[in-house]
DNA sequence: AATATTGTTCAGCA
DNA sequence: GTGCTGAACAATAT
């Protein structure tokens, strides 16, 4: 389920294969993957462009194609990217294929269609109409603007943390993550929480999500003392040997430990 | 065959 | 009106 560090690396590969290349066509290969465009005018608007650079923004991916035109991708839950060079071998979940100029192909694809593939006219119109928060990992989203927020909320931590509005990049997995390693429970409340923990809360975050990409980045897994690695009632706290609970906060599945996470 | 997942929309509450 | 939570919805492989 492609979050932050997902699409951080999605964002890499797109710049590393699909770069600077004009786009001879097209394909739309199932419209429900469209968002607001319509499939001839998404297909005629890249015609013959390249895609400059890339830009992310929490689990969003833009792609600069010129003239005010950026193509937007949201992942989803199943969503991914491969470039190749066969078009022989468009992937079965291939929902819009770029064919390039020499040949090769970029493939969205999403088995459970809940992503999105769309044009927009720049990141910050996206972001700005659709009022996502900062992106955590943002140079300039320092600790002070995160202390802003938790000042300005009330009700669940997660809930605060999965709030694209507040902050955009965080899903399940990783908020689950993070209040795991600060020994936070879910659903504390964001007024009950101290400012150490919520410097701590902001430090592990961040953390979280840069090793993440570093590591997978050299093809590596999550840390065998993860939350991740042992999502599952029946599992044990690698770190402190409590019994891992699961419940649903803020209508989705949680898992944490019920000894260090109080 | 129930379950899991995300973001959006809406109902209801304080 | 605002902020918040929870439920329903979309799709489909396992």
């Amino acid at each position: 389920m492609p979050e932050l560090p997902e699409v951080e690396l999605y964002s890499r590969y797109f710049a590393t294969h699909a770069l600077r290349q004009p786009v001879v066509r097209a394909r739309v290969l199932d419209e429900r993957i469209l968002g607001e465009i319509r499939k001839s005018t998404f297909a005629e608007r890249l015609r013959g462009r390249a895609f400059s650079s890339v830009q992310r923004h929490g689990k969003h991916l833009f792609a600069d194609a010129g003239d005010d035109t950026w193509l937007h991708l949201h992942f989803g839950m199943t969503g991914d990217l491969t470039y190749y060079a066969d078009a022989a071998e468009d992937p079965r979940f291939a929902r819009v294929v770029f064919d390039f100029e020499g040949g090769a192909h970029l493939a969205f694809e999403d088995m459970r269609l809940f992503g999105v593939v769309d044009l927009t006219s720049s990141p910050a119109a996206f972001i700005a109409a659709h009022r996502l928060g900062p992106d955590p990992l943002d140079s300039r989203f320092r600790l002070r603007d995160f202390q802003q927020l938790v000042a300005n909320r009330r009700g669940a931590v997660k809930a605060l943390l999965m709030s694209q509005e507040i902050l955009a990049g965080i899903g399940n997995l990783y908020a689950d993550e993070t209040l795991y390693e600060a020994g936070i429970h879910p659903r504390r409340a964001v007024s009950d929480l101290s400012a150490d923990e919520v410097k701590k809360i902001y430090a592990t975050m961040r953390k979280i999500l840069a090793e993440t990409i570093r590591r997978k980045e050299r093809g590596g897994d999550y840390p065998a003392r993860s939350l991740i690695m042992h999502r599952d009632e029946d599992d044990r706290c690698p770190r402190c040997g409590g019994a891992i609970r699961k419940m649903v906060v803020f209508g989705r599945t949680t898992y944490y430990c019920s000894k260090h996470q109080k």
